[in-house]
DNA sequence: TGAATATATGTCATATCTGACATATAGTTT
DNA sequence: AAACTATATGTCAGATATGACATATATTCA
């Protein structure tokens, strides 16, 4: 497999509906940049809420939103931004030192 | 000087208008650490369009935005979302790996 | 299986951000 | 000091994100 077909593999797999191979090579370097590094935090978001034993709507209500738009951030859903997820991330506990780590390491953020 | 006046200093220097020490206070763990990141990002930013030798404008042409909003970038202005700042950073070459270690170093991001 | 619980997706009114513009405040050069 | 260039700040109409809700789709468990 191509790096750019796992890529696609994993963008999909993360909500980001791509119809097409063509439209994924579209996609410029930095776009595919950006995001990478939102479906890392948004994988993060996910592992921190399950650590911390919450379902989606206990940390919504946490975090004064919604079970839908917690649902929205991990899977890093376009309508979702950095700002929100890293607000999210901040609200469980984990530092500015996590977050830094996690976007450093590389792989998408997809299993 | 304490740590807070230290914090509250840089924040005040970024544009962070802090009425008052009382009110610094009042900001939460996390909203600091949110401070911090954007003005950590924002620096960067600076450094990154300078090393490019351009201007706020020219390099406001470039990512089809305005020499003012990129003057508000960089001094991690609350109008700006760590969206823009992170999409601004990739348009300079700035890598995630590069982004990740200056989220992860330590220190305000204020001189 | 089917009820119960958890997560995902679609839509929308309101809130917030964005580029643009005007203008203020450095900073530089002559 | 005036002219010039670069950066900062205030404002706003239009663009985008947000929480909320409905509802679909897992997942769990009796």
């Amino acid at each position: 497999m191509t790096v750019k077909a796992t890529k696609r593999k994993s963008l999909e797999a993360s909500g980001w509906k791509v119809g097409s191979a063509a439209e994924l090579l579209d996609l410029s370097d930095e776009e595919v940049a950006y995001i990478e590094l939102k479906l890392k935090l948004a994988k993060r978001l996910k592992a921190a809420r399950i650590r911390h034993r919450l379902t989606q709507k206990e940390f919504a209500m946490r975090i004064d939103s919604s079970q839908s738009r917690v649902a929205k951030m991990e899977v890093g859903d376009r309508s979702v931004t950095l700002d929100l997820l890293i607000k999210s991330l901040l609200a469980l506990g984990v530092t500015n030192e996590d977050i830094g780590k996690v976007i450093t390491r590389s792989g998408s953020g997809a299993a």
